[in-house]
This record gives C-alpha cells, sequence and structure tokens, in this order.
DNA sequence: TTGAAAGCGATACCAT
DNA sequence: ATGGTATCGCTTTCAA
C-alpha cells in the first residue's frame, strides 16, 4: 500500500522491468490487445496492481493523437441556460456517460465573444479534445461552419437551426407542442395563448408549429394577439403572461417550465385561477414542474438519455465518422396534473 | 484564411522553418520569455499569426508536466445536488474563472462508488490535472485523505466537515443563519422552527449553529420538536414544514431556498398564510427566491464569486504551494422581501 | 539571444 | 506472442 506513495512517477518501462517483459507488452496489456500470452498478461497486470501504476495521459495522447476527452460546448447566448435545471440535467446525463466510456468531460462556457475566439481555436483542432457536444443556438451556426472545416467531429445538442447535415440529437418538440395544445383543445378550450421560447432556436421554432398545427387541426384561427416570445427564464414568462392575459384567453401553451412558473406567478397576481379561468400546459417536465402551484401539466422529455444519446453518438461519430449524419429524435409524453383543468 | 485548413498538423518545428528560426525561439515566444529579441518574436508572432499555429496540448503537458486543466470534483452524496441551482451557479463562476486563466475545467461526478473507484486513482495522480476543486461533503473526507497522501493540489468548496488543514473557500453559514433568524426575532417571532441541511454536512451544522445562536442570544429556548433535517430538495422541504407545523411555529428558518419553496407549499396547502401565520427566511437567494410567492427573504450569499475565489485560490496552491492553507471566507447578506413580514 | 539535443511517457510498426 | 525502436510535438537544460 504504502509503496503506491511514489506511484506518481512510475512508467511503462518501470512496470516492464518489474514484470520481466518489454515496454510493447505492458502497452498491450493496458489497451487490452488480444496477442499476449495469458501468462505475460497475469504478471503485468500484478504488478499494476501493486504498484498502482497508471499511463500518464498526455503521454498516451501524444503517441496515439487521441484525448479521450470530450468537450461541453455552451455558446455565448446560452449562459443563462446553464441556470436553467434543464442544463444542470443535460450536463448530468452527459456526465454520467462519459464515465460509462471512461472520457473526460470538460465544459467550454462562452460568456464573452472573447472566450469563444480565444477557446475555439484551441477545441477546434485535434488534440485537446476527440470530439463536441455543443448546444444548438442561433449564434451557433457559425460556430458549426467552423468547425465543420475542422477536424474535430462534433454532434449538436437540439437540432442545427440551419438546416445541413451535421449530427445531431433532439427531442420532437413539433410533436411535443402539439399534443399539448390538441389536449387544451380536448378541454374545450378555445382561445389558446402561447408563450413561446425565443424564435431564434429551433426550440423555439419548432415547439410554435407544434403548437400552430395543432390549431389548424382543431380548426381554431391562429391569433397574433395570443402570441409571446419569452426569453425562457421566469421573468420572461411572467411579463407575457401579463401582456397576454389582456387578450383574455382561456389556456395558455407555454415552451418551458421555467416559464410557465412565470406565467403562473402572473396569473395569481391578476387574481385568475388556474385550472378554472385559465388551463396551462407547459414543456419540460423538470422536478420542479409537479411542485408547483397547481401542478403543472407538461410535455415531458428525456432529457438524461438526451444527454447519454449525445455521448454515444459522439463517441460513434469518432470512431466511425459522421457518413451518414446521425440523428436521434427522441418523443415526448403528456404528464397530466393540476393546471390543465383535466378532471383526473 | 484557406491556408488554415492543413493548420491542424502544424508544428512548432515548421513554424520555426518558416520564421527562420529554431524550435526553442518559437518556444520561448508562445510562452513569453523574456530572452528573446524583439525582432525574432515578431517574425515568429507573424507566421503564427499566418498560420494560426497552436501548440499540441498533450506534447505540451507531456513536457512541461502541467496539464492545464483542472477538475470540478463532486463526490457521491451531491449528484442531487448538480439539479439545485446552486451547483451550477457555482460552476458557471468556476468555469468563467478557468476562461480567464485558460485553463480547461473538466467535470467528474461521482455517480456510484465505481465511478469513483474507477476515476480516483487517475485524478489523483499528477498528469491528468494540475489541480482539483472539490465540493465538500461528510463522504469527502475519506476523498480528501486520498489526495493529501497523493501529488494532486486541491482546495475544498465549503469548510471541509473534519477539521484538518486543508484549503478552503466558503461563505460564513453561520453569520449568515444568525442573521436570518435575528431578524425574525427582531420582528417578533417567538417560536422559530428550523427546517436544516443535512447534519452530515458543514452547510447543515454551521447553519444550524447559527440559529442555535441566535436564539441564545436572544434568550429564545431551543425546542427539538421545532428542528426538522431536510435533504436540500422541494419535496425534502415539504415535508419538513409539515411535520413542523404540527408544533404551530409563527416562523421558520429554511436553509436553503429550494427547501423554502417546498416549506412555503406545504403552508399554503395548511391554509395558514406566510407571512401573517408564519414568517420564513430562506438561505442562498437564488433568482428563484424572489420569485416565490411570497417572494422570499433570504440570505444571500456569493456564488459566482465563490466558485471564482476556488480557481484563484487553486491556481495560487499549484503555484506557489499550500503552506499555509488558504482559507477564504465570505460574507453574507440579508435580503429582504415578503416572506418575513418586514414592513418594508 | 540563440540553437542543438536530450528527454517527457506512451503507442505502434516492424522484425523476430 | 514478444521486443526493439521510431515517433508523437513540445519544453528545457546546456553550450555557444
Amino acid at each position: 500500500m504504502d509503496n503506491q506513495v511514489d506511484t506518481a512517477k512510475l512508467t511503462l518501462e518501470d512496470v516492464a522491468q518489474l514484470a520481466g517483459v518489454s515496454r510493447s507488452t505492458v502497452s498491450r496489456v493496458i489497451n487490452r490487445r488480444a496477442n499476449v500470452s495469458e501468462e505475460a498478461r497475469q504478471r503485468v497486470l500484478a504488478v499494476i496492481e501493486e504498484t498502482g501504476y497508471r499511463p500518464h495521459p498526455a503521454a498516451r495522447s501524444l503517441a496515439s493523437q487521441r484525448s479521450s476527452n470530450i468537450g461541453l460546448v455552451i455558446p455565448r447566448r446560452f449562459h443563462t441556460f446553464f441556470s436553467d435545471p434543464y442544463f444542470a440535467r443535460l450536463a448530468e446525463g452527459i456526465a454520467s456517460a462519459c464515465n460509462q466510456h471512461s472520457y473526460i468531460l470538460s465544459l467550454f462556457l462562452f460568456y464573452s465573444e472573447e472566450d469563444e475566439h480565444k477557446l475555439l481555436p484551441h477545441i477546434s483542432r485535434p488534440g485537446l479534445v476527440d470530439g463536441l457536444i455543443i448546444q444548438s443556438t442561433y449564434a451557433a451556426d457559425a460556430l458549426f461552419k467552423k468547425l465543420s472545416h475542422s477536424q474535430v467531429p462534433f454532434i449538436v445538442a437540439g437540432r442545427p437551426v440551419q438546416v445541413s447535415n451535421f449530427s445531431y440529437v433532439d427531442v420532437d418538440n413539433s410533436a411535443g407542442a402539439f399534443t399539448a395544445v390538441q389536449h387544451l383543445v380536448q378541454l374545450g378550450r378555445q382561445r389558446i395563448a402561447i408563450i413561446a421560447a425565443p424564435q431564434d432556436t429551433t426550440v423555439g421554432l419548432d415547439r410554435f408549429a407544434g403548437y400552430q398545427r395543432a390549431l389548424e387541426e382543431s380548426r381554431l384561427p391562429f391569433d397574433q394577439s395570443l402570441f409571446a416570445e419569452g426569453d425562457l427564464s421566469e421573468d420572461g414568462g411572467y411579463c407575457c403572461a401579463l401582456q397576454l392575459l389582456r387578450q383574455k384567453p382561456d389556456a395558455l401553451f407555454v415552451a418551458s417550465d421555467i416559464m410557465a412558473l412565470g406565467a403562473l406567478r402572473a396569473i395569481r397576481e391578476t387574481g385568475l385561477s388556474v385550472p378554472e379561468d385559465i388551463g396551462v400546459v407547459a414543456f419540460d417536465d423538470l422536478p420542479l414542474a409537479a411542485h408547483a402551484t397547481p401542478p403543472l401539466t407538461t410535455i415531458r422529455q428525456p432529457i438524461r438519455r438526451l444527454g447519454i444519446e449525445l455521448v454515444n453518438g459522439l463517441l460513434d461519430i469518432i470512431n466511425n465518422g459522421s457518413q451518414p449524419p446521425r440523428r436521434v429524435i427522441f418523443g415526448t409524453e403528456l404528464v397530466i396534473r393540476g393546471s390543465c383543468g383535466a378532471r383526473s
């Protein structure tokens, strides 16, 4: 045990000597190559166990040209997003998948344009990371272009705004929104307003599209005055709701749970009640949705799974290339609670 | 511009040739060493600019034995914590400080014991990271011990539970809690209950200590039946509040905003009102505190600054050693809103 | 101030 | 199956 003290500067060579084999053999054992005699392998393994030897990551990456590192990139527009529980959950899924695959996860948050200029050249070059997971944003499109000229494989979290042949993982935002609105219609609501997510993101666009589709299908007219665009914050939801309430809607589809909290607050302050006066359906199903007053009926998306799939997808691309682009879209699920007025 | 295409495999040697100098000189320029003639430096800089050359991180760390990487470690007990906005904010502060110092931030979330066993040997050896930021937990103490035998510098986020000579950054939890409770006392509350944070964390212990101190100082008796220990979740706060309400308290000090949300929910369901029947003061001042109904009076702690200071502290330790241990404690601030019943 | 050369600690190809 | 060796791209003495 105590011989682990100076373990720090133990090299392959040392292990090889102790085991009475060559560096090559030790390397093979470590990398689980087949062509090693069981006997040699056991001897090496024993020495490694005893000494607590670990290969030096830098030496490894230099020689193999792989870093076993992937980066999670959050472009500028989304800092605030990081205080959004959605993001933490995604990161969690990503991190746990990384653990599973023995990859290290590095975080790149672009706060300022300066950050981006400074970091981009580093991460878009092979060496630092083997691949990147990038949160989709409108602003991120420029980033995608630069990256697609680079050697670094990447996968996008959420459909990229401009159609291009990138690999991505997303949920079916449009279908989810459709379900949400359809549900309200089925409950007899007629004037269904929407607090949309930013329309320069695919999340925003797609959920709005689903809303519109549901109206059409129910032969309800689209009324521009029942549309408001929030910024995904609680405050945003609050402000939008105040504005929309003047139009006397009887229901509200809110494109995110967080904004829905704000909307509930606005409705409460206005003296109206949910779901009696106004039915509300949100999107995300974060843990807080169940704890809102009243509990939010919302569209559940598998955020953690999204994270895991992003990692799996990225590793697949790293190992096998991204031709054709790899795309995965998860379905959503309506979770009925108190805010919509379903009698359940 | 287009010559940046094969920039990927450009080496120091290439740059040296293009600039008509030796590798050594280029290296000196890159590392901002003094002993380079202005002329040579300019030539090299020009070539770097033109070619978009970036040093290979692995080669660099291998040669210099520094990775320019620091790790943020979240021990087991705290996964749930990651969906706590507190954590996201801390990570944000840490990440932005890393950007500033040109360090890469890697995330190590220990989900399972297996994760820990698998990752620890790697991160506790020099090479992968230059240093670690570790979230304090009771469970983390074992981790600290292992690490203090290793070569890897680390700093703790939050005071370690068992007193030892580690470097750490924390807020003055005890003083904050004291202020909170004192405030309630000054508003005339007599039966002040507490929803404490887990008592196997210093956060929990210190805030509870502050609560007790405030009672003592006001000559109010400590009543065990007015004490409940929550798990930092909304649900935890809810359950604790239900339990405490049976004891007819006239005020509640809740050790975290998130738990306070749960407490408000419980109080609401019980038909009591805040602040009339029950004054509530919480701890954290996350953005959501202002949006609760009623808005939470709470103790503000500078979470982002905590993150920044953790990085600065760690870098200081990396560069100058940790003797004596480096300790920074931030003060807190009472933010008065609606939940406490102050007439403001 | 500059350059030559010896590592840093692994991988992987090539013989054997 | 095993070992020798060139190589990865940089930092860092050491001489000049």
